[in-house]
DNA sequence: GCCAACGTTGGC
DNA sequence: GCCAACGTTGGC
């Protein structure tokens, strides 16, 4: 699951512990976190930044929340072809698990694995959340508790 | 700042 | 339903 450290890294979920993970406004990353079951544990990764890449690792521990920020007419999230009794965006609730000593960049990870072993690598790929296979998971977790 | 790779919008 | 124009994401 990826963020702007900018706007919402790492650190931040460290110090609140849990977060609401809102403002998702694309369908395809809507229906991967529609996907996720409470007790899933997802990457936390830094976009937009020098350089990019894996930081933390976080846990699901609400799922099918709605977006409050899709109602809110302040909101860059707003959208006002949603309405309450079938609201159009959804959200899951995110825990902090760890953050790593050392992040697995997004240049590390393009050497490793290929487009088809990892989402992420995929070139101009600009999905939000994706779905990650499970022994990539842990070979890349692995990775990560060594150093 | 550039641009690839989408996603969205709206006219038809 | 098609598609051109435009907007967004995010790496480089």
């Amino acid at each position: 699951m990826k963020s702007e450290p900018y706007a919402y890294s790492i650190k931040d979920l460290k110090n609140e512990v849990e977060t609401l993970w809102d403002g998702i406004r694309n369908y395809q990353a809507r229906n991967f976190m529609r996907s996720m079951k409470i007790g899933d544990k997802a990457f936390f990764y830094h976009s937009n930044t020098k350089p990019p890449g894996i930081v933390g690792l976080m846990e699901i521990i609400e799922t099918k929340l709605v977006d409050p920020y899709q109602f809110d007419e302040s909101s860059k999230y707003y959208d006002k072809k949603s309405n309450r009794d079938n609201p159009r965006w959804d959200c899951v609730k995110t825990k902090y698990i760890s953050e790593f000593k050392n992040m697995l960049t997004l240049n590390e990870l393009s050497e490793t694995y290929t487009s088809e072993e990892l989402t992420l690598v995929r070139k101009g790929n600009r999905l939000s959340i994706m779905p990650i296979k499970k022994e990539i998971a842990l070979e890349i977790l692995k990775k990560l508790e060594k150093n």
